[in-house]
DNA sequence: GCTGATTTTTTCAGGACGCGCAAATATTCT
DNA sequence: AGAATATTTGCGCGTCCTGAAAAAATCAGC
């Protein structure tokens, strides 16, 4: 990777970590993007070459996409072939897989604390998961051999996101057991999903 | 009601109303909030008296909040006993009630037209699915005897909404029997959940 | 129907956001 | 080193959204 590329990557973790920093000390309607810029040593006008809005910097990008190869498995049935969970070790490993949660720890727990204080931020945060449920219900969909736009399996997908948001608002990010806690909570939701819609209950 | 309460409705509604018309027509980043204030003969400030933001009067408020009746008779365990049967009739009767689907038909379907056409305007939405969200996953957690911030009744809660979302983009709001169509996805899609996460598949 | 109290609308000023554009600066390639 | 390309920057601009105080409308009581 060249200089330029380096660069620019640097430039951005320094705009996002500014902003975090900022936001998290003062809240987010006192902190300007000038001096956010400031802080990360750019001009307010690259700001916005790096981030459409002030919140996005906040967010981030991609929350939740999975590895190219095991959305693959899963497409093709695997690898238990026990649909729900399947869907747990898809799920599982895009939250935990490189860029994922394992790899930054501290961010996603700075993140969750600015939902958690900054409202403003949360159309964000479920637009973001949004996309990413688009995602998920085609790879749903391809698995069953469905239709692209298939009713069910996009409701499937959206559960399964709902899923996701209540578990991620759960488990405790600085904890180094946090992926087996997320596990099994993506299980005991599924379970429990199955259970309340049900024939048998 | 008196005159001043009349006023302010008409009002808010001539606001709605001229956001609404004016972004269909040139799309929402060719409106201003100047534009429709004047469509709606009143000041630009009055206009942020009524809205906070321009989406917020594209969306408009409420979009699913249940009766309180039909809440009340949800959390006591009925009508009908059945978990899935009982959620189904408490959602459309949220969707259908007053001020719901049935009585705003128009509306709605503008609504629609707008969501598919300003994507910006999806977060707000989500938004505003997810407060209701939550009031929904309080009656869910009543209805069950768990505490208010349960797990799973929040896990169900989302799930229930993202299957409101999927159903409200397919039904066709111009037909006179989209309630029935409604009823009748709701029944496909929480069926399709307990099928796809039940032990028995 | 007049009067004073309350609520709403309007005017005004101003900070901040976000974008288009063109000049300046930095990197890459030959 | 010099040309080609990509990025940063400064500037201007329109728009959003807010506070405060003046002006207008509505209400309650007589």
């Amino acid at each position: 990777m060249g200089l330029r590329e380096r660069k620019k990557q640097a430039t951005r973790r320094a705009l996002q970590g500014a902003a975090v920093r900022l936001t998290l000390e003062r809240g987010l309607e006192k902190v300007t993007v000038e001096e956010i810029a400031a802080e990360a040593d750019v001009s307010a006008r690259t700001f916005f070459n790096y981030f459409a809005t002030k919140e996005d910097a906040l967010i981030g990008d991609a929350p939740i996409s999975p590895d190219e190869a095991d959305r693959e498995e899963f497409i093709e049935g695997g690898p238990t072939g026990d649909f729900s969970e399947d869907l747990v070790h898809l799920l599982i490993n895009s939250l935990a897989g490189p860029g994922g949660l394992a790899a930054h720890r501290a961010e996603a727990t700075q993140r969750k604390e600015l939902l958690d204080r900054e409202p403003q931020l949360l159309p964000v945060f479920l637009g973001r998961l949004h996309s990413a449920e688009q995602g998920l219900a085609t790879a749903v969909a391809q698995r069953t051999g469905a239709p692209e736009d298939d009713f069910r399996s996009q409701v499937i997908a959206g559960a399964a996101m709902s899923v996701i948001r209540h578990t991620v608002k759960r488990v405790p990010y600085g904890d180094a057991g946090d992926i087996e806690a997320a596990r099994d909570l993506f299980r005991k939701a599924f379970v429990n999903l199955g259970e309340a819609f049900g024939a048998t209950d």
